[in-house]
DNA sequence: TGAATCACTACACTCACTGCACCAATCTGG
DNA sequence: CCAGATTGGTGCAGTGAGTGTAGTGATTCA
């Protein structure tokens, strides 16, 4: 985990985080609409056109870190114990993208502010959204990939979207009603078990 | 319904449509990302100006009349029999939005494109799933208000979550995919039924 | 018919985002 | 340890979406 990487890649990483650093920072103070982009750069004392060198978007910003949760449950799929049942595999990927959202973004609040900033940020929203989707088909990929037997690519995708559509929204209306983060992820866990008990 | 509006509203959806006409016959012929609101307007006869007087993005001339289906969805759930179960109930209201659906899709050419495009512009894309948020949402609060006693609002949200999610995410996998209409309702169709047995 | 309304326009502006030429710091092979 | 290749960051000029504002002229209404 902890690889001593070249200097330079290790400056990368700084700027990178000094960046979200002072995006979280600037928005949290006023607002999405009410922060330029060129106001983050400055902030993190980079040029503008460094922050695009960062993040696609001005919304990618916030959702820098999700990648990470992706690729663990797509890891969690991939090393499966070759017994194990389809509904057991794809709760343990789910519970560990969930325990993961609890140990960073729920604890640190971040994404709490992510949910208060969609909510009212119309293309914030969206890009969240998408970034679910695509999360959603590469989940779908690799758990086909790991029953090819047993799933089509139809059925995938459904088991999928079933998970991420319940967990997502019972957080989001967990958020929204203003609960503290025990009570988020427990909200996602509830969705979880009810879906889970469809995959026999 | 036909209501005789006068001269000043008239020429308003005259203009309007104009727009959306514009709109398709360029999207079609170049692609979504070639075409610029100038362009549009231009093409339409009006100044770049009124473009944005009529829809908020460029994105909305496309979903204009793309009226989420949630009507009757929720007319279902509201008039339902007193003696329903909650599964019968849901897969009603979810099998009602799906032939919907499947009757608009194949007799508006509209939505025909909308999808190609929705399948290949990510800010398209991300529009049409906020659509669909907001639709969830207003399922949820309808199917709690249906079963008082035994939804609470998390477990609704969820509900409807994996519902909707499992049915767009089948659909999505079967139109990338290439299938004709009646494929894409079938993937539609199995999706809801893999789900529905969980919900016991 | 005179006043109020409102769709539309012209213009100037902000800001997200991109392409490109260019440094200068880091890395790599000899 | 040095020369050359990589590469993260910069400056600049540009495109295009979207907004605020102050009009204008056609409808609507009293």
């Amino acid at each position: 985990m902890a690889e001593k990487q070249g200097l330079r890649e290790r400056k990368k990483q700084r700027t990178r985080q000094a960046l979200i650093d002072a995006a979280v920072r600037l928005f949290e103070d006023k607002g999405y609409d009410q922060v330029t982009v060129a106001e983050i750069a400055d902030a993190a004392e980079v040029s503008p056109r460094t922050f695009f060198l960062h993040f696609q978007t001005k919304e990618d910003v916030l959702l820098a870190n999700a990648d990470v949760r992706v690729d663990l449950a797509l890891r969690a799929i991939a090393g499966r114990d070759p017994g194990e049942r389809l509904p057991d595999l794809v709760v343990r990927a789910m519970e560990q993208m969930i325990a993961d959202t609890w140990d960073h973004d729920l604890a640190d609040g971040l994404a709490v502010l992510r949910a208060r900033l969609a909510a009212s940020v119309p293309a914030l929203q969206a890009r969240l959204l998408q970034r679910y989707l695509t999360a959603q088909a590469e989940l779908a990929v690799a758990l086909q990939r790991a029953f090819p037997d047993r799933l089509d690519t139809i059925t995938a995708s459904a088991l999928v979207g079933a998970m991420v559509g319940a967990v997502s929204a019972a957080a989001l209306t967990a958020l929204r009603r203003g609960d503290g983060p025990d009570e988020v992820r427990d909200a996602m866990r509830r969705a979880l078990a009810l879906v889970a008990r469809g995959v026999g």
